[in-house]
DNA sequence: ACCTGAACACCGTTCAAGT
DNA sequence: ACCTGAACACCGTTCAAGT
């Protein structure tokens, strides 16, 4: 059940045959990427890189300078992998939904980094063919120069924020007892106490935020994203003159 | 500048004077939480804890079962905080703001939780008055058995997802560069390829999401947060029937 | 410039032993 | 039950040395 299964890891660097060609960050990247999806945030260590590309650990620091600069280069490579919809002749409302739907995605596919992008500034030029058509189709939309600022922060703010409190990770350790002794010291709570809690529980038990014990990753709150959105882009429609 | 100044860290446990009282888990609790208010998230070692309070690593381990477990478990204590303004006689939009505003003060307050928070199941039953709160509000204003667990959500997500993202922490290593190398990168951009970046340049720069390099624990997003409020409760109340 | 090979300081966790 | 004291396996990072 440990996360390293491979036999032999952080033995010497062995190559399979001759010399490999010189390593390169993209190749760096690809592999943290593929680490981190398989294992989560902690299995993502210089050693486990170094290991998988058949070099030593000091090679992945030469390139990437610490670790943290390693975990801020891989969670930018989800944002490679956002596909924008077309922007000619669609209203902005629905240019919006596809968008914060896109991100979500994109995020559950790397669901690991979603804390990462969620919660670590993420400084990246690859993000800006994004930034450009969300401040174009809001200022398309209508909003001028000092509420486009405050709108696209709140339209980002939802779309980055909220798939990321809904995909937090589990707990790493523990013995899975706890899931049962959260879901025991729910039933347990006295309804003179907590009457509204008590008539809401079988709807929002494990499906709420605060009352959940599995991942969005595994269980998804998808009709309450979808309800959010639709909050969102009402909301940001009554903001508009006229 | 190193975290830890205190000299002789790592050494003996060195208690000050005869026997000290039992150790008790919301001593440790207490410890956790100062270092991690100080120094951060990677500052909050069982070592460290164990130096504060005296006592030798294992003692700390004992209490606490591991290292992530503390960590849920000092996250959970930024509830503990939460002071709900009263709920009779006031109307739902109010209290639904008051009760953001203060998520996001008690966040700002332990702002290095604020990613453990906003991105790991948080399971404590001590939250539970807070979520009775919200949902006794929420039912009063109109939302009925199907519709309140996703507007409870809809809420949530926003209150703790949206400060989340503005608390986002800087990369701990780096050789404060990075800041004004992704300014340059910024202020290089081509206009012809972003017109609409480059012309809400001004506005956006180090104020908006994807483009700042200041944690909001330092430069603060208040207006956003006001508007991205503004939208949630009036986008809230076009699902209400009628 | 790019990487090997080894070392250092640190950390989470485990273990036997004490009280 | 609660903690000491020491150890183990692991990790990020550094360093000298190679090419």
């Amino acid at each position: 059940m440990s996360p390293q299964a491979e036999p032999g890891a952080g033995s010497k660097p062995k190559r399979s045959s001759g010399r490999r060609p010189s390593l390169t960050r993209e190749e760096i990247l690809a592999a943290a990427l593929a680490i981190v999806d398989e294992g989560g945030l902690d299995a993502l260590t210089m050693r486990a890189v170094a290991d998988r590309l058949g070099v030593y650990p000091n090679a992945v620091h030469w390139h990437m300078g610490s670790r943290s600069g390693l975990i801020g280069a891989v969670s930018t490579k989800v944002f490679d992998e956002i596909r924008l919809p077309p922007q000619r002749d669609v209203p902005w409302p629905d240019w919006i939904r596809a968008m914060a739907r896109e991100i979500r995605r994109v995020m559950r596919r790397h669901h690991h980094l979603a804390q990462v992008i969620g919660t670590q500034l993420v400084t990246t030029t690859g993000a800006m063919p994004f930034v450009e058509r969300v401040l174009s189709v809001l200022t398309d939309a209508g909003f001028d120069d000092e509420r486009l600022t405050v709108a696209y922060n709140s339209v980002i703010g939802f779309a980055i924020g909220w798939p990321a409190l809904e995909l937090s990770t589990e707990p790493t350790d523990q013995h899975s007892a706890w899931k049962d002794d959260f879901a025991a010291e729910l039933a347990g709570l006295n309804p003179l106490l907590f009457p509204a809690l008590t008539r809401a529980m079988p709807a929002v038990r494990n499906r709420a935020y605060l009352l959940r014990w599995d991942s969005g990753a595994t269980e998804p709150l998808d009709t309450s994203f979808e309800f959010a959105l639709d909050i969102l882009v009402a909301g940001l429609g009554a903001q508009l003159p006229g």
